[in-house]
DNA sequence: CGGTCACCAGTTTTT
DNA sequence: CTGGTGACCG
């Protein structure tokens, strides 16, 4: 069979040309991965390429780790070799073995968001600038867009001469990266600059990269920076073997710095290129292709693209306008509720919005209707207060170079060393020429010191003590004794909320992962391993597949993913587009924004409704809006609006109807539902989610709870602010009906009873399937003696079961990885 | 040194 | 409306 038998002619144009600068341009749904993965096993397969000799570049992790299984499902042999990576994690590895020669160490720490803004915020302070002045947020940002453009801290100041703040922030940025490299750190910009700044100036190193990446394939082209560009130029400078996809349409991350000229002008970059346009889309209906287009074509200078599809047109789009966001969201919850009565799958539906903050809206509304739910986004795993602690600690252990991790937990819990003390300890470092960590095992020098001196001793002596211990102890244990014995744990324990809860259920986490992670290694795993592929995750990408709920995320987050229904709430004009990108002078900014609105619409496979409030409580304050500009840019010929018979039709509301009022003054107002035509046939009046349909036997109560995932709908709830759902393992019904029920009881209370403190907020936490199964603890299947199989380890015997507080510690001997103890609520174990 | 209260700012996000 | 921060007081 011909690999390329299962590809368009256009896919398979962009597959065969394997050699030269290739730019295809992917339309949403045209099938890009598939091209791109078909094109790495052609060249494998066919063009007998080393598999050493590829290069494949994608953003995410998530991403490429995609693209590796499925080009491991393609190619017969030598997938592994190929470099399937992020551009972070190349240049990581890059720098891993080059970096002593730009002056680093190679033993360089990455530092996050976090650790950027504890240190600019010091220099801020150091170099006696007014922090209101100067935010570390504001100045790190405009510091990274200088990055991204690969201006140099000397270059910055020329360019910004005579403008006294930009000066100002010059300096900051001197400072900053003389820091970085005092503190051998690099941040998440300085990866990708410095193997730029690497590549350019040593030839050696840049002429084997070269020479080794012979083919290059770069993913999500719209999203590279300068600095990207300027990387991928580098190694492909030699054989210019580069094959870049992309979509234009699809660029929206110009915020971070993506520059879209890098796609627009590839073929001025790299003459002769070849371009291939992916038109056909196998996604949607092409009523919401129709939609897309529509929308799209108001904007200028892209590349022409008209995506079809040969599917049948499908469903109207339709356009709904609400009194409220309350209203807005009862209503799109009603309608999912509908669709999933009608066989859809809750994880085939999705909300998309424009901020998180519309989320909460969201939520209440599926609490209240009991419908499981997953919210995407927020603050991720790793940027957890008790996770940075805890990888804090390790930091600390494994080389104690890093200060900002030194003093983050020097303190943490509580050893009486307080910020005088610290400062002092600065001022002692730096004017000797040491590190933070080092200055505090010289804590009985310095003068002044007096009592803190025996504690900063103690802290010092623990240190020392667990550095032992990861030399000879697994990292559990390390881990554990940590928690243990510094009083970390039992200090959440003492706390007793629910928060302190999570952050404990978040901890057993990082162990898991900790064990998982030295389970998987070959022989000498260090801490400094586990540390580094910490520090390039920035999600722990559990989602499970399983779990049948509703997506909530931003329109940002839903890139790249695809649904049969897609709700797209809030498009009011100045909520999106924002009001910022309307009275900006650059028209491109409503463009970026009309640009995701085409990302948003081109996410539905079947149906897509978008909806707008009249009036809309955002941070606090009331704001009235129009429909937004993106809904009168959609053709009407697939459109069906509810919108336009306002005020006219009052009257042919049927007010009797079943409703009992909870949706108040949509009602007295209910313009909005009226229609013209008054034959009858149309439910419209009566309701949000009828649409012409029959609504003969929809009653909405009827799936409460007994659905697969009935009970777990809460696993969101409580994340609302910035928690990240990591998704559980738990959602197939084990849940007693008890610890159901009061589930659902305590959640519903949480969010109708905000402003009661009498439950305890739960806000703000990282909450994940664990802690429902704290709640009811998880009853396994399987018994010592069975036969039981683990998804990495295969099958095995389990030999014994031991009954802990929270969960089961199980231990297995599988017949080919060897005996291994696992917690039950982390493993999932099938019987067989 | 640590806790409480008033004030302020407030898109989108990956690594 | 909220969360994060800084000043002030015990």
């Amino acid at each position: 069979m011909g690999l390329t038998d299962a590809l368009n002619d256009r896919q398979k144009e962009a597959v065969l040309t394997t050699e030269g600068p290739v730019l295809v341009l992917a339309g949403a749904g045209s099938g890009k991965t598939r091209a791109l993965t078909y094109r790495i096993a052609y060249l494998i397969g066919e063009k007998k390429v080393d598999p050493w000799n590829i290069l494949a570049i994608t953003f995410t992790n998530k991403a490429a780790a995609e693209m590796k299984t499925r080009v491991n499902d393609l190619v017969a042999f030598g997938a592994e070799s190929i470099w399937v990576s992020t551009f972070h994690s190349m240049c990581v590895r890059m720098l891993r073995r080059y970096a002593d020669r730009i002056g680093f160490d190679t033993s360089f720490t990455i530092y996050d968001a976090d650790d950027s803004k504890t240190l600019m915020h010091q220099l801020i302070k150091s170099l006696d600038m007014d922090p209101k002045q100067y935010k570390e947020k504001g100045v790190l940002a405009d510091i990274s867009s200088a990055k991204n453009e690969l201006i140099t801290p000397e270059e910055f100041a020329r360019q910004n001469a005579g403008d006294y703040r930009k000066m100002q922030i010059g300096e900051l940025y001197t400072a900053y990266q003389d820091q970085m490299k005092k503190n051998n750190a690099m941040d998440f910009d300085d990866l990708i600059g410095h193997t730029v700044h690497l590549l350019e100036t040593d030839r050696e190193v840049r002429e084997y990269y070269q020479e080794k990446f012979r083919y290059i394939l770069v993913d999500e082209y719209q999203d590279t920076n300068t600095a990207q560009f300027r990387l991928i130029e580098l190694l492909a400078g030699k054989y210019k073997n580069l094959c870049v996809v992309g979509d234009d349409d699809q660029s929206i991350y110009k915020f971070r710095g993506a520059n879209i000229y890098n796609i627009l002008n590839f073929e001025r970059e790299y003459p002769g290129a070849k371009v291939i346009r992916l038109e056909q889309n196998y996604r949607s209906t092409q009523n919401i292709l129709d939609a897309a287009n529509g929308v799209i074509a108001h904007n200028e200078g892209r590349k022409e693209k008209h995506l079809w599809t040969q599917e049948g047109a499908g469903s109207r789009v339709r356009f709904c306008v609400y009194d409220t966001g309350r209203d807005e969201a009862e209503a799109v919850v009603k309608d999912i509720e509908k669709a999933v009565q009608e066989g859809t799958p809750r994880k085939e539906c999705a909300v998309l919005y424009r901020t998180n903050a519309q989320s909460r809206a969201i939520e209440e509304a599926c609490v209240a209707h009991d419908l499981p739910y997953r919210l995407v986004g927020g603050v991720n795993f790793y940027q957890r207060m008790e996770i940075k602690d805890i990888l804090a600690y390790l930091k600390t252990i494994d080389n104690a170079v890093d200060d900002l991790a030194v003093q983050r937990i020097i303190n943490v819990p509580k050893r009486g060393i307080g910020q005088t003390t610290i400062n002092k300890l600065v001022v002692f470092g730096s004017a000797n020429d040491m590190s933070f960590y080092d200055a505090c095992r010289h804590a009985t020098y310095i003068p002044g010191m007096g009592k803190a001196a025996a504690k900063v001793e103690q802290f010092v002596e623990e240190m020392e003590k667990y550095r032992q211990m990861a030399d000879e102890e697994p990292l559990e244990d390390l881990i554990r004794a940590i928690l243990k014995e510094t009083g970390y744990q039992a200090e959440l324990e003492a706390e007793g909320t629910v928060e302190a809860e999570s952050r404990l259920q978040n901890l057993e986490e990082l162990i898991s992962k900790a064990v998982d992670f030295e389970k998987n290694k070959a022989e000498d795993v260090s801490l400094k391993d586990f540390l580094e592929q910490v520090a390039l995750v920035a999600d722990i990408d559990t989602v499970d597949p399983d779990a049948d709920r509703v997506f909530l995320m931003t329109l940002h987050s839903a890139k790249g993913l695809e649904f049969e229904h897609v709700y797209m709430v809030g498009m009011d004009d100045g909520l999106f587009p924002s009001y910022r990108s309307i009275v900006d002078d650059d028209r491109d900014e409503v463009e970026e924004e009309r640009r995701l609105c085409y990302v948003g619409i081109t996410r539905a496979k079947r149906e897509l409704l978008m909806t707008s409030a009249r009036s809309r409580v955002i941070n606090g304050e009331t704001r009235y809006n129009k429909p937004s500009r993106f809904v009168e840019e959609i053709p009407d010929s697939v459109l069906t609006r509810n919108d336009e018979s306002y005020g006219s039709y009052g009257s042919s509301f049927r007010s009797g109807d079943s409703y009992d009022g909870s949706y108040g003054n949509s009602w007295k107002s209910g313009n909005s539902f009226g229609r013209s035509r008054g034959d009858g046939e149309d439910s419209y009046g009566d309701g949000y989610s009828s649409w012409g349909r029959s609504r003969g036997g929809s009653s909405y109560g009827d799936s409460y709870g007994s659905g697969r995932g009935g009970a777990s709908y809460g696993d969101s709830y409580g994340s609302s602010r910035g928690g990240q759902q990591a998704g559980s393992s738990f959602g197939h019904g084990h849940y007693g009906s008890v610890a159901y029920l009061e589930r659902q009881e305590g959640l519903s209370q949480d969010v109708f009873d905000k402003k009661k403190p009498a439950k305890k907020k739960t806000e703000n936490v990282y909450v994940t399937g664990k802690q429902l199964a704290a709640s009811g603890k998880k009853q396994l299947d399987f018994q010592v003696g069975d036969r039981v199989k683990h998804v990495k380890f295969g099958v095995g015997t389990v030999a014994e079961i031991k009954e802990q507080p929270t969960d089961f510690q199980v231990t297995v001997d599988f017949d080919e990885a060897g005996t291994k103890k696992m917690y039950a609520q982390y493993t999932k174990l099938e019987k067989q």
